[in-house]
This record gives C-alpha cells, structure tokens and sequence, in this order.
RNA sequence: GGCGGUGUGGCGAAAUGGCAGACGCAGCAGACUUAAAAUCUGCUGGGAGGUUACUCCCGUGCGGGUUCGAGUCCCGCCGCCGCCA
C-alpha cells in the first residue's frame, strides 16, 4: 500500500516531537527524598506495571493495556500534585533467550540487549511517561547482585515458630541450625523435565507438561534448593484481607495455600510394642474414625519396607517403580482407575481396636500431610473407589438423617451403604459420638483423641516449599559453595557472583547444570566448589519493585529513606502501604504475586523494609483477543503488533482505542474499525481548536475565542471534569473517554467555541492522549508556555451541574407514559398534582382507582393503579 | 465435580433498585463535491398500527420470587470463560 493516506490529524509531525523533549527535559522523573526539586509536602502516589519479559516477538497490542492504564493514572496524579513514582523494568533472566542460544550459539546476553532495545522502543513510541532513570534489568549484576543477597538473607533466617516471624539463624537454639534455615537443600522427588534440561517448581508444571513449552515432566529425587514458604502459610492466607485486590485473586491464593482444618491421628502398627514407631495420617473428618477400615501409604513412604511381608514385597517394589513415572495430577486424577497393592501389614484403629489392613497406593502423595492416610470408604470417594475395586470392607458412620440406639462400631450386622457420600449429617456406629452433627462430632473426636495422646488438632496446607533450583546457565547462580558435603555462604563483599563466560549452552543431559561443564569455575579453593545451580526466573521479579525506589543504590538493596517514602502507606486513606496501584494479567495471581509477598515478609521481619505487604492495590487487565474473537498467537496468525497501530493511526489513537475498547478488566476483541473511530473523535478534537486554511496549512480556527461559555456549554464543560476525574479513580476509562466525545459533540457544531472550555478539554484529555493535547496547548498558549504536563488538574464547581427545571417522566405501574417539567426543588404535591393533570395521564387513569402515587424526588413518578 | 467470573441491539459496550441500549463501530439517508474520499447533519433493538406530529405491544440467557418499580436484589436452572480437582 503505497498511497499516501491522508491523515485526518497530523500527528506524525508532532508526536515524537513530546516523546523527544519529555525525554530530554525528564519531565517524569519523581525526585527521591534528599534529591533535588523533591518537595516533602508532597503526597506520593507509587503505581507499577508487571515489568515484562522482553521476548523477540516484540510487543503486542496486549502488552500495553496495563501500561497504558497505569500512565493514565500515573499523568492524572502528576497533575493532582503527587510526586509520582511511574517504573519500568525488564524481567530478563529466562529460557527463551537460553534456548535461542543453545540453537545459534549467541550468548543470551547479546539477545537479552537486543530484545530490550527492540521493547523500549516500542514503548516509547507509545508516549509512556516512565521515569527511565529507574530502568533496571534483572541480568545486570548491579540488580542481581542484591537478589543473590536477598537469598543470603533468606539462608541465614529461620521461622520462630514462636514469634510467628522469620529471625536471624543465630536466634535458634537447637543443635542443626541447617535444618530450619529458610532457605535449605532437599533430596525430595522433584519435577524433573528431560527436554528443558531442568527441574520446575509446581507451579510450573501444568497437567504433567511443562508450562514453557509443554515437554512431559516426571518425578524423581534430585538434590535441590528449596525455600521454605510454607512457614509462611499462616500469613500469607490472613493477611490477604487488609489488601485491595480483586477478590478473586485472593481466593485463588487462599485455594493455592490450600488451608484445611483437621486432626493428626497416629495409628500403631499391629505386632509392634506400645510406643513403638507408628504410622501418622491428617484427616479433615477425625468424627469419621471409626469408618476407617483400612490404610493407605504412598508408595514411596519410608515404612513401606518395614511392614511389607515377604511375600508382598515383590508386588510392592514393582508398584513403586510404576509410581515413580506418573506426575501428581496423574496419580491423584478423580476420574482415574485407583490401583494399589497390600503390605501384607496391619495397624491398629486407636478408637475401637481393631486390625486394619495397610495398603499403598499412588492417590495419596508423600507430599501432602503426611504421605498417609486412614481410608474412610464409606465418606471418601477415592477411598470407596479403591474399596469397591479390592473389596474391602466399608463402614457407614455418617447419617444423613438423626438415628438413635444404632450403638458402636462393634455391631456385627451392619449393611455396607449403596453409595459413598461427603455430605455432613450425624455420626453413627461411632461409639460415644453417636448421634451429634459433623461439626460437633469433629470437635468432640479431636478432643478424645488429644485426652488419649494419640492425636491432636492439626492444620494443614496444600502449599509445598519452593523448589528453588534451575539446571540453567542464564540466571543468577547461588552464592554458595560446597565443601564436603556441607554449604555455606559467600561473603557479602564476594556479590554479585557472575556467572562465567560460555559458548556451549546445551544441557549436558543429566540433571548436573550446564554451569558443572566449567571445572575452573567450580574450584573455589583447594577444598571448595561452587553450587553450579541458578536461581529460577522468579528471584528477580520477587523484589523488583523495592529496587525501583533506590535503582542506583550501590550500598543497599533499597536505601531506607527511599524505601520509607515509596512504599509508606498513602495518609489519605490510611493503608498499610506498599505500592498503590499495581497492573498485570491474572496469570501471576499464584506464582509472582505469591512469591513476592513471601519475600517482602522475610524483608518485613529482618527489618529491611517498613510494609507486611508489597502491593496494596492490585488491578488485572483483561486479555486482549485477536479481531476473530480468539486468543492471539502466531499460529493462529491474529497477533496485532503495536507498531501496526502506532504507525498508521499515532500513538494517542492506540492509547485512547485500547482504553476505549472496554472495562480494563474484561477480555475483549482488537477491532481496527474500533481505532478508525477514535481517530476520528481525536481529529475532531483538532478542529475544535485548529482549522486548515486554503494552502492546507493548520492554523488555530477563528472559532476558539477568549468568550465565557453559556449555561449548557459550560454545564458540559463541568459535567466532563466531573465524570472524568472519578472515571480515572475507578479506572473506568472507556466511560471517560465517552464522556469527553459527548463533551468534542456538543462544541463540534457552535459558531464559537470558549477557550475556557478547550483549555479544560485538553487538560482532561492529556493523561490519555499526551501528545495532541500538548501539542493543541502550545497552539492556544504559544512555543514558549510550560508543558501542560505541568498544569494542575482542574475542578468542577458543582452548582453549575444543576438544572432550574427538570423533566420527570411519569409512569403509569411502571411505564412511562409521559412527562412533566417541573422546578428542580418542587414539592411533592405540586409535582404529584402536575403529573395527575398531565395530558397523556388522564386517559390512563379514567376509569381506575388510583392506589399510589409514588414520587421520587428528581427522579421520577409513579401512579399505581388497579381495575 | 468444586470454586470464581460472565451472559444486554448486527458488533464493542453504558446504566447509586427509578426513562434499558449513553458513547463508539458497522449500516442507511441527506449536505458539500463533476465524482469519490474526507468532513458535517440526521436516522438506526424487534414488532404492530397511523396521513403527519405520533401511539401501542414485546425486549437485558431461561423459570420463579421480592418491590409501586428489577439488567441490577433473592431462589432454581442453562450456556460460555478461568482456576482447582
């Protein structure tokens, strides 16, 4: 397409005109206490986007949503006098660009700068106002050198059980301090993934596949880094309350915990003396322990070797092998054919005595509770599954219905129940519980089992610790070396620890990292080498936005001034603190956003930063689909770059568009018409102030002129600033922006325009369209004039919002009929007598009983009547 | 299966329990133009009636309920999306 459309607006002349002077005039740059031009009296207002991964790709129309939200809001606050705190970053540690160089050999550094430079670009282009003297890119070993001290902090802290708080290491009196550090090595079974070369945390592994890429990921034991998040269980679930954040993000985190209330029971083993080891199961029913009629071990728990008999344990080794290469979702899936072999063991049902078999079976997890469990055939579906399938017996202890006198679980001529049921009801064949409700029932068995000391009331999570450990070159290695078989730290002044310079990225093929192949390198000392793991891509982004506050500090991970100040709660509303506003897709609602908040506790309570909490108010940008209604992506081929905009159409028009297009946090489809239209109302926003004379040079129309404006104009006028500055509030741009096309409709047609009115107009304007808004400022005020980046936000005086006379519709059982104009502040008999006389109302009431009148002020009438 | 979200014109959507469909897209008509584009003006949920001004009926996924009044609140379903299993 070569001809030369014709710009409805010349916005090619002027948009990297503002970019550029922006730029060079750091017109968004937030001074930090102590600095220059940094005004105390100043509120600060803190909002963050999700930094982004700069792929290749480069961005697409998705990207900026957020970005173009949190500007919005971050112009808008400027303008209200807040010293405004407006970040980017570059979360650049990741497998794409160590993939890319295992195919081409190029260092992943090389295509780190690359797709940074190619991102920055295009934000640029789209007039952000970042403050780009906080840039920070987690790869650079100025970042990455307070991440590897963060996790020094973190290995040298333990959880006080008792203070409920992370403490120094030292404060901890037991004899292995190793074995409670928060940060610790594990030999459990991990997710190893072959293809990737690595292992994945849970919450990167989806239904058996690896979330990058989808390679199968299997189970196996592997010495690992492990964080120990699930100290922080407790705090992570309460205090999720005080937070701004979308409920359902909330409950997302809550499920991901996965809190349950329960009991702990301990079953002796049968034939062992009292005392001796025994086998520990949670349960969340203990009110149904008398309807455990058997046990079930994971396969891979460490008794299973010692009750298996003889000639079980052929059976038994083979079955364990087998679970070994299924993942959890596979071994836990509802749907799925339970299989399972016996001990040849039995215990002993500490309520009512009786044997038991032991089983093992690959739906109960070593990693959940404690790898054991009381099977409950009667109450349990998995369990009644497996019962059907090896014919054991089941026990009904759970009525749905009272039942008096069916005593005990020693009645001999019980009838197995037809089908398994979950439900709560009333406990039978339970001996002393007979009788209660669930609930009560529950309580009343933790108690006897307390009072007999074989069990106790427990909770337990869903959360597993963090593993913690990547089999990568690019990502920040663990400043820790081996010696023996015994860690220990790097001393501060050792950081940042760089990883080596490498040419043969590939994985070697076993789980030794691609780091083990450098034999100079791993040589510490005479006695010492390196750990040759990296830290997984999420370190960097678990304290990025502290790094923000302080980028350049080379002393401290944040100087605490700066920390104070940027992440203080906001007196206004009396928060806790944190950032105000934070923007990103929902996708991180588990991973980041909960990684994140168990780093700033460790922080919070070693006292390196003021808040419990990073993110006060959290916000998630709906997906944006492709204009066939469907998901982008590049085999669909409906991917729409932002440069596919931003070059035909200007980057005011992409901001107002994606902003326009819809409540920020539904998912909606990319229209190109859509964009035509809001060009359109931009350009009309041109004319209001610019007309083009003959030669079709842009001069400022003769119609704006130095006028009061009229009643309805500068009702208009008033009733904008209005709508618009709440709208910005509530993050309710698409309703904005509407209202300023109602504001450019009613101005399009007048003879004279009041430059009062347009000067409001651009004000409000300017936070989603920066550039035609400054560019129409200096045409009203000349080259000379501040940028209006600078200008306050204006007020609306609400007496101008209100009408003399309304119109009230008057509705006859609901329906309008029709419809009187009355004084603002008539009274109510007036307008009740008004209504009764108006012309269409007779006719509706002739003949009928008028029942009701119901009158509501400003609003409407309403006459009841029957017959 | 559980939890959460969502359902309104041809499309994106708007509506503190109070005139459903603001605003925009698409479409139709008119003005300007030799013509087109651009721009400006008007119309545009469905149906019925009337010569016009207009009038009436139906309408927010489905079925009930509360209320003078329900897109909005309550109960029960159905579809789609997401997360967990």
């Amino acid at each position: 397409m070569t001809t030369e459309r014709r710009r409805p607006y010349p916005f090619d002349r002027f948009e990297s005109k503002w970019q550029a002077r922006w730029e060079a005039e750091h017109t968004f740059h937030a001074p930090n206490p102590g600095e220059e031009g940094f005004d105390p009296a100043c509120p600060k207002y803190y909002v963050l986007d999700m930094f982004p991964y700069p792929s290749g790709a480069g961005l697409h129309v998705g990207h900026p949503e957020g970005y173009t939200a949190t500007d919005i809001v971050a112009r808008f606050k400027k303008m209200q006098g807040y010293n405004v705190l407006h970040p980017m970053g570059w979360d650049a540690f990741g497998l794409p660009a160590e993939q890319y160089a295992i195919k081409t050999g190029q260092h992943p550094r090389i295509t780190t700068q690359r797709n940074i430079a190619g991102f920055k670009e295009q934000l640029r282009r789209i007039g952000l106002a970042y403050d780009w003297q906080r840039e920070i890119n987690t790869t650079d070993p100025a970042y990455y050198k307070w991440t590897q001290w963060i996790f020094l902090q973190i290995y040298h802290s333990w959880f006080n059980p008792e203070t409920q708080r992370a403490e120094p290491v030292s404060t901890y009196r037991g004899s292995d301090p190793d074995s409670v550090r928060l940060a610790y090595v594990s030999e459990a079974p991990v997710n190893w993934c072959p293809e990737l070369g690595t292992v994945l945390s849970n919450e990167e592994v989806i239904e058996g596949k690896s979330e990058v890429g989808g390679h199968p990921v299997v189970r196996r034991p592997m010495r690992q880094w492990m964080l120990r998040i699930t100290a922080f269980a407790e705090r992570l679930i309460d205090e999720l309350d005080g937070l701004d954040w979308p409920e359902s993000i909330k409950l997302l985190q809550r499920n991901w915990i996965g809190r349950s209330e329960g009991a702990e029971v301990r079953f002796e083993l049968a034939g062992a003396e009292a005392g001796a080891e025994g086998i520990d199961v949670f349960t969340t029913r203990p009110d149904t322990l008398y309807g455990a009629t058997y046990m079930v071990l994971a396969p891979e728990h460490p008794l299973v070797e010692r009750i298996a008999s003889a000639e079980q344990l052929p059976a038994i080794r083979d079955y364990r092998e087998k679970t070994a290469r299924k993942s959890d979702i596979e071994r836990t899936e509802l749907a799925k054919d339970k299989t399972g072999v016996f001990t040849g063991g039995f215990a002993i049902n500490p309520v009512n005595g009786e044997r038991i078999p032991i089983w093992i079976a690959d739906y109960v997890l070593m990693g959940y509770g404690t790898g054991a469990i009381m099977a409950v055939p009667a109450h349990d579906e998995r369990d009644w599954d497996f019962a059907q399938k090896y014919f054991l017996p089941i026990r009904e202890v759970v009525s749905d219905t009272p039942t008096l006198g069916l005593s005990g679980g020693s009645s001999p001529c019980e009838a197995p129940p037809l089908a398994c049921s979950t439900a709560s009801g009333f406990a039978i064949h339970s001996g002393p519980l007979d009788g209660l409700p669930t609930e009560d029932a529950r309580r009343e068995m933790t108690a006897l089992l307390e009072t007999k000391g074989v069990g106790r009331r427990s909770i337990n999570y869903k959360l597993r610790d963090w593993l913690f450990s990547r089999q990568r070159y690019w990502g920040e290695p663990f400043p820790i070396v081996w010696e023996g078989a015994q860690h220990r730290p790097l001393g501060e002044a050792e950081l940042p620890l760089v990883p080596p310079e490498m040419d043969d990225f590939k994985p070697t093929g076993t789980p030794e990292p691609p780091l083990s192949k450098l034999t100079d390198w791993i040589r510490y000392s005479d006695v010492a080498t390196r750990e040759t793991n990296t830290m997984p891509q999420w370190a960097g982004s678990c304290w990025y936005y502290l790094r923000y506050c302080d980028p350049k500090n080379a002393s401290r991970f944040v100087g605490c001034d700066a920390e104070k100040y940027w992440m203080s709660g906001n007196g206004a509303n009396s928060k806790p603190g944190g950032v105000d506003l934070y923007v990103g897709g929902t996708e991180h609602a588990v991973l980041h956003l909960l990684y994140a908040r168990f780093w700033h506790k460790i922080l919070f309570d070693l006292g390196h930063v003021s808040t419990p909490e990073p993110f006060q108010r959290l916000v998630n940008q709906g997906l944006i689909l492709g204009e066939d209604g469907q998901k982008m992506s590049k085999s669909r081929g409906n991917v729409v770059n932002t440069d596919d905009v931003v070059t035909p159409y200007g980057a005011d028009a992409f901001r107002c568009y994606e902003m326009f297009m819809g409540p920020l946090e539904q998912m909606k489809p990319w229209s190109m018409t859509g964009v035509e239209g809001i060009t359109r109302f931009l350009a009309r926003v041109w004319r209001l102030i610019m007309e083009e004379d003959q030669e079709g040079v842009w001069r400022r129309s003769a119609a704006v002129q130095d006028l009061p404006a009229d009643k309805a104009g500068s009702k208009v006028v008033h009733a904008t600033i209005k709508k618009v500055t709440e709208d910005i509030e509530t993050l309710s741009f698409n309703t904005a922006i509407a209202q300023m096309m109602i504001f450019v409709n009613h101005f399009t047609g007048a003879a004279t325009r009041p430059v009062s009115g347009m000067r409001v107009l651009l004000q409000l304007l300017n936070p989603f369209a920066p550039h035609i808004t400054e560019e129409l400022w200096e045409q009203l005020h000349g080259a000379n004039s501040s940028m209006l980046a600078h200008e306050p936000w204006p007020a609306y005086d609400p007496a101008l919002l209100v009408e003399d006379e309304i119109e009230l519709p008057i509705q006859i059982n609901g329906k309008v009929r029709d419809r009187i104009t009355v004084k603002k502040d008539a009274a109510a008999e007036l307008i009740e007598q008004a209504a009764m006389e108006a012309p269409e109302i007779a006719k509706w009431i002739e003949g009928k009983s008028v029942k009701k009148v119901v009158i509501v002020p400003g609003k409407l009438v309403n006459i009841v009547v029957a017959g």
